[in-house]
DNA sequence: GACGTATTAGAATCTTTATTCTAGAATACA
DNA sequence: TGTATTCTAGAATAAAGATTCTAATACGTC
């Protein structure tokens, strides 16, 4: 085999995440990330080829968690909570939360991405794109761009602008906007949904 | 006096949005603005201290901006229009409103501001706080946390949401998101405000 | 027309970071 | 034990950009 491995991806992907929430994207720098984890600066490059696919890595991560949760909930047919689903989830994880809805993919992994890395991107979006749309299906009887627009609205606009003030000024979003989510959630799709 | 100007401030700024709105952060350095003005790097740094005070300077044009009219429409106790003016002024400003809605300050001008920029920003801030305040006020009578959490959503974060996957995209907001502002004031503001 | 000043010009320098490279260390296994 | 292999270490290098500096230019005024 050989010598045994004191870091991993992981450590690194995790001080990458805390830098980056508590510090933004540009204390995200390949020496600060050594440095939060005890670790050489060698021994990171040993894992990322390059600070881009570090970044993209975090994000994918980041992504994947949320949309996990969100996606299952939406299969069940379940819009209500799906939309309360980005509400609850940043509770319970506020620094990927920062991450999710304080930054822009591009504004942090600017560069060229692996073709892997861009591959489970792409999966990713696709995903989301393909059950909003049966989702919309479901609801509505088809699914074109005024309705895919509606849903998006009341599933991810909302609960995303309803969290990211709370985020932005490091608070735990409030009890309260659960319900604005829930209330704008029948207004915009309807009691029946 | 001197020799004639050939470039004044606003020249660098304008170049700066356009670099900021079509290419992102990373891509307004000073050489790019410089460029993109025609001038060469002197006379940005014959206007501006520093790339910091620059955008600084861009951010703090923008949120005017956009404010003027928002607060103007609030203070007329219109908080209906208030509500669709970002929306409105998001098509009309569509760089602005990238600028704006896509980024947040603290990763664009990161460094320490000189202090009337602080100041400036202060006041701008300031100025938004006791109008969102006054209206509530008048709205209901008092303005607890909780009331103004909720004139706040309707006024600010949704009117933001509807309009920010379609900057992201790089489309103008289709028409139909003023209605999903307008009925998602009403959800949560009541018919009658 | 000489002079003071605001500006243009852009080359040279300084900093900050990413990235590369060379050595040394630890482990499994033949 | 010898060897291939996987990692750790961190110094050296390279690149990108911000900032500084020195000279040269135009304009208004005296």
């Amino acid at each position: 085999m050989g010598r045994k491995a004191r870091f991993n991806k992981d450590h690194f992907v995790d001080a990458a995440l805390k830098l980056l929430a508590e510090q933004g994207p540009a204390a995200v720098t390949m020496a600060a990330v050594a440095g939060e984890s005890g670790a050489p600066i060698g021994s990171v490059y040993h894992r990322f080829v390059s600070r881009d696919v570090l970044l993209a890595e975090l994000w994918l991560r980041i992504v994947g968690s949320f949309q996990r949760g969100f996606l299952e909930t939406l299969k069940r047919d379940d819009g209500l909570n799906a939309a309360l689903h980005t509400v609850r989830w940043v509770r319970k994880h506020p620094k990927e939360g920062r991450v999710l809805l304080l930054h822009r993919r591009e504004d942090l992994a600017s560069g060229e991405w692996p073709d892997d890395v861009k591959e489970r991107a792409e999966g990713l979006t696709r995903e989301i794109n393909e059950e909003i749309r049966s989702f919309t299906l479901r609801l509505y009887g088809r699914s074109t761009r005024q309705h895919l627009l509606r849903v998006t609205f009341a599933l991810i606009d909302v609960p995303y602008a309803s969290v990211r003030r709370h985020l932005e000024a490091g608070n735990v979003p409030p009890k309260a906007i659960d319900d604005f989510v829930k209330d704008t959630y029948f207004t915009i799709l309807g009691r029946e949904s």
